[in-house]
DNA sequence: CGCGACGTTGATTTGCCTCAACGATTGTGG
DNA sequence: CCACAATCGTTGAGGCAAATCAACGTCGCG
């Protein structure tokens, strides 16, 4: 059965930083969905509400806000392994600001804020899962932002691809260029110097 | 007594999130040191590990790193009633690259990294508190990064100077311009324009 | 008082954007 | 299986936002 694949995949990425009982496994089955999620597909909305936090068990997502000039501005990728929301949104149930959008086909395992509450009084040391989870987040933002004031586009550019090479390769070089901060156009022509 | 101001003020923040009985606050109280901060006091120096995560009780600091050009990036201020510490350094007790360094006079209240598990312990629904805290912190840096990308140098200073006009006038111009990521200079001249 | 930290102002330079035109590739319907 | 349109990447010319560098004014403080 397929899903047990995807529920292994979520419980092993917790076991990394809290020790799960095959009973609790079970247990957060009851609280996760997983699904299959097609290229292109929208886990959320901008106007919408985030209505679940989202594991990526397989697959690439972006979410993306709109400038005042219109143009697309990404701010976050989400991959294997990782989780994706907007929390804002999905702690006050008020309207999101973002867009989540899938890149390639996938499968999310989403944990509802509806239901969040009652595995957490289920499973209370998942808060603690997602202490963890959420503080490394923060610190790898604070990261890139320290990352984004003292390089240039071209060091950005070239220390990504250095960390990430296969990543980068996983999707086009436009979106890449709005996650860095710059046009596309100045992204090929950092290319065509020397690569 | 004057730790009991200091613990007041940081069970009154915690009891935004969640509901702390005066018992637990008591036990709370064990492993909190509270302390008076100098101005321009370091509570973290690049190279050392960040052996506690503070609360700013009341005070203003400043968390930075060094570009490769040796000027100083500002990453992150922390005001009262916030929580600053290089987590990564924290977590993982390795060397941090940034500093916090005190502002004002202040006070902080220290939870050390080797007391936190036991807390933590103590206190189960703490973690959820730290939760909060690092989800609203999390989704706060994701929203510095859309502004970063998607505003002007003197969009964001026209911004951040009406959304935090009593904050700006707590702290040098150069450290403002160093937190927008611009320099000292520009920030002078979109001053003199108009204000 | 004199020094150092901070802010200002102007001249010049530069990193990156904008706009426009043009390949290359992919997918889609006839 | 081809025609055609999108989509994506490339290239070049010109322009602008912000950096750099340097000089000077001002204030607070040892």
């Amino acid at each position: 059965m397929k899903s047990t694949e995807d529920l292994d995949a979520l419980a092993t990425h917790i076991n990394r930083f809290i020790s799960l009982s095959s009973a609790e496994k079970d247990l957060l089955s009851e609280y996760i969905q997983f699904s299959d999620v097609k290229n292109k597909e929208y886990l959320l909305k901008a106007g919408q509400v985030c209505k679940a936090n989202y594991f990526v068990v397989k697959g690439c997502f972006r979410m993306y806000s709109h400038t005042d000039k219109g143009t697309e501005q990404i701010i976050q990728f989400g991959i294997d392994n990782w989780w994706i929301a907007d929390y804002t949104s999905f702690e006050s149930q008020q309207p999101s600001l973002f867009n989540i959008q899938s890149l390639e086909s996938g499968v999310v395992g989403a944990l509802d804020r509806q239901v969040q509450d009652s595995l957490f009084a289920r499973i209370p040391k998942l808060e603690r899962y997602f202490r963890y989870v959420l503080q490394r987040a923060y610190a790898a933002t604070l990261m890139r932002v320290h990352f984004i004031f003292s390089e240039s586009g071209e060091e950005r550019y070239r220390n990504f691809n250095s960390s990430f090479p296969k990543f980068v390769q996983r999707i086009p070089q436009y979106m890449l260029a709005s996650y860095l901060g710059f046009t596309p156009e100045f992204l090929s022509k950092i290319r065509a110097k020397k690569d």
